[in-house]
DNA sequence: CATGGACGTCAACACATGTTGGCCTACAGT
DNA sequence: ACTGTAGGCCAACATGTGTTGACGTCCATG
């Protein structure tokens, strides 16, 4: 048996954490089943993360890395935010994770919140000054992570990520530019 | 002990496993826990459903009752449709089960495909002949659920059904009627 | 060279779950 | 009154889970 550093053996961990959780939510997804596609003994979860809820929260560690949108040029902000977030939901990001669990487990479920609290609400707060704007914003984001990512409806699994922008996009920009436009 | 007749037993557990099913989900409802609260053993489960993914396959029937959409007047229908869909979403329909469930459980991710493949792209499809749009109006609509009656985000859950309906509605016109209007 | 600590495995415990078969009991039909 | 059957309960089994502790083994450091 070759040896492994600690901090490569917990990385190794980690990763295959993220994957599974990704793929099968908080409670299919076992410590022996994370422990076997890192390579290692399910006692080694325990040791380097001490449970599975802390494992959990490790891989529910997320960071939209959302820019200071004030000042934007209010015509691109919107395709700029819909790409940026779905930049965040490939393999081995912590998005599916949160959003596969959070529907089941309470835990996940608060993260989630405090993810929109925290990240989204500031964000998208330099762009309109009611909070129920970015209530519809993130349910029109999430939706379309839920349907093409999770549930893979066919016609959003077959579109280019560009053309789910371009799709998204005005309807973003139309929630929070609402008071600019004329009702149809 | 009082008796109660077969199909009244039954239509209890049904009721007792809506709850449980829409609470928790797939994996964290236990066949104990609805026959707790539907007041029995949890052998009659297995007597009455034979297994768990049956009783959760009975859960699962949904019929949306969408109504023929042809020829409806474009301004409202929109506005129709989704206070049509929201109207789904009261505890004891199935419709908060399929979600909860569908994002961790196989069978109920198909079951959802399917009732978008087989009750609203048809319906939808008379006022647009791209599927993509029915996609997308999809991913909208499953958006504000999940965000709304599952996730619970503090704006959202404030709204009132029709706020969200004004919300929500002019999005989902302009998903199937983009051709009639000119971009932004 | 020894030796302690980090890396790793193994076997087992305690518990919850879906599921099964046997048994009891009330009620309807004769 | 007798009895078959349907409604119901109980105890148990097999299995999979998170978690734990004891036991090896390599490597760097004295």
């Amino acid at each position: 048996m070759t040896r492994r550093s600690g901090a490569a053996t917990k990385a190794g961990i980690l990763e295959a954490a993220l994957a599974r959780f990704a793929e099968d939510g908080y409670e299919r997804a076992t410590i022996r089943a994370v422990a076997a596609d890192a390579g290692i003994d399910p006692a080694m979860v325990m040791r380097y993360f001490g449970s599975k809820e802390r494992l959990f929260a490790a891989a529910c560690e997320v960071d939209l890395g959302l820019p200071d949108l004030r000042g934007a040029p209010r015509d691109e902000v919107a395709a700029a935010l819909v790409r940026h977030f779905l930049s965040h939901w490939e393999p081995g990001e912590s998005l599916p994770v949160l959003l596969r669990a959070g529907v089941t487990n309470a835990q996940a479920e608060e993260r989630l919140r405090e993810v929109f609290a925290a990240q989204v609400m500031p964000a998208v707060a330099a762009l309109t000054p009611d909070p129920r704007r970015v209530g519809l914003i993130s349910a029109q984001l999430l939706g379309m992570a839920l349907c093409r990512y999770i549930l893979k409806f066919p016609p959003l699994t077959t579109m280019t990520r560009e053309e789910i922008v371009a799709a998204i996009a005005p309807a973003v920009h139309r929630f929070f530019d609402l008071d600019n436009e004329e009702k149809t």
